[in-house]
DNA sequence: TATGAATGAGGCTTCATTCAT
DNA sequence: GATGAATGAAGCCTCATTCAT
């Protein structure tokens, strides 16, 4: 029992590395089976298919920094708090696992069939928050998906400089001049 | 049908529309000979090879491009007059073109056997500019990375909204306020 | 005309260097119209397919060279003799044109569909020849098939090595060796 | 099933088959496996292309036939005795299996690329045995290029003749004539 | 005649998936 | 659960041949 969840766990690791360095349809079963040193239809014991590997390495995640992101957003009360939370958030996640989050970020360039579907996306999440944000007056009108743009972007490229490696200090250390970049970016400081 | 150049065009504007709507490796030869109306070895007539042609889109656009920018750069004397020069261009070239531009947008995710090697990608052209503008004393000392991220970072989100179709009008209704946000974000406003 | 003419012979000729070099399979329609300066299409007006293109120089040098053959051996009145002719000839017209020599004896082992199925081989014109001796009583008995064997064995070998450039030296500069071997082997000295 | 052994050596006999009827460019990897009852694909788990299918069934004879004769020759003292020793190894083995030795008589012809780098043709092995023995006097002053050509010429022809059904008795029944005519063809006879 | 772009059948090869062990 | 040989559909590419100019 322990030598099978050791074996899916390296079986997922090895794939999640794979498709975050050649992409989902570039890596083949073989590439996989190798690199984590399984036989080959070993992975079907585990998933149905490739696709289906692919796709539950994405929800899962997905599904567990959403859970997280809504509970943080609780406790915060004003937009510059969700703001600041948000970023704080997004630097960890990072740092914490870098090739993980690369591939949340990388994945819905291939067709994965999951987000399209039924799932929110980070964008989304995040136009919600501004709407919030405006309806409750804590900022002036402004268009919502144009502040999304700005959020989003500033983190998202700070993160893909590191993934082709143009930046190699953690995330972490830039979180307070991300922070006070998108603010200012907002006109949202006092 | 004496010359081919005819042919060669619709080749590569279907090629590249299936390029960027499913990923260069996930487009069969069969689909690009399909929606241009040619035979499947045509395309060999062309190009040697899939991974030639995906090439040779990718550097047209990209030499292309990056000539104009270096142009229109020389006429700018000011970081903020070259900023609003690149949001500008950004905007022109993507409306005038978005599926061209998100193929260079997106390219780079799949292995391009280009830009690796001897390509300057954007991010070092505008990591440049700061650093150019910084040593001139237009600007004051910054992490010039950090200053690309932000320019970089909102203007391509700005652009793969628009990819993803969560955005509808064009960049360019948009061209004030990116270079507002940007400006601000980077504290160049007098 | 005149350029009709200088066109077929040169497409003929680099055919047959081509077929030579890397056989009549391996060798594309391509590297001959290259090698020839014509256009792909331009040996279909000459010929109705690379097949019947190579056929047609079989047939033409097999022909050419069979009607020699027999020709020469009307003048010969002995098997001695016409040994000696038949080993002086195939020196000359090797040394002659080796590369069309080359391909008359390699084409044998591609299957062109001529020679198989109403073409008299070198292998039975020897082999009439011995029979026709015997019958003369101009040698003893013997198995006319060996003797065959003997005397193509030790030609076509000196051939083969000049084909490989294990020999370089002109066939014509062995012809007393050859004759004298062949006729040692088949104790035709007096 | 197990083990893929005997998938392995159906196919490799069913490629030599083929490839010697044929031609190794003329036969498909669709006639092999039909030939051998496999799936196209299953030829890759063995075999890295038809190319090395191709090369490997050369290199393995080839090494395996070398092998033997020299270690054949250490035993024979004079120049009388090895080319007994050759003729008597070469009319076994050839009657032994047909097909194979046909491969390395044919191969040749069709560019493998393996003999050209570091294989020491037969022809080299005969040309050895012949200066050897001139050095040792055990025979006069001859060319041994030429000496090479008698020998092997004989003795290909003899089992060419069979390749193409000239002559279907074994070549061990002819296996006194032939060393007979080498010998005289040499002056080797005391 | 000559051209060479276009064709499309068919070749080689890859690879996700199955299955006997 | 694990293995890896076998499968076969589907991909990429080649090339003899055609045809409009």
């Amino acid at each position: 029992m322990r030598d099978g969840s050791s074996t899916r766990k390296r079986l997922e690791r090895c794939a999640l590395t794979l498709f975050v360095k050649k992409g989902i349809t570039a890596t083949t079963i073989k590439d996989i089976a190798q690199l984590a040193n399984i036989a080959e239809g070993t992975l079907y014991r585990h998933y149905e298919s490739k696709e289906e590997l692919a796709r539950q390495l994405y929800l899962n995640a997905h599904t567990h920094i959403s859970a997280q992101v809504k509970q943080n957003i609780q406790n915060c009360h004003q937009i510059g708090e969700k703001i600041a939370m948000l970023v704080r958030f997004f630097c960890e996640k990072y740092d914490e696992d870098p090739i993980l989050f690369n591939y949340l970020l990388l994945a819905q360039h291939e067709q994965i069939k999951a987000l399209s579907d039924n799932e929110i996306s980070a964008h989304d999440i995040v136009v919600s928050i501004f709407n919030d944000a405006q309806r409750r007056k804590e900022m002036p009108k402004r268009d919502s998906q144009f502040c999304a743009v700005i959020l989003l972007g500033i983190l998202l490229q700070a993160a893909i400089c590191r993934v082709y490696n143009r930046i190699s200090k953690p995330m972490i250390d830039d979180v307070e001049l991300l922070y006070q970049a998108i603010m200012d970016a907002l006109h949202l400081n006092e």
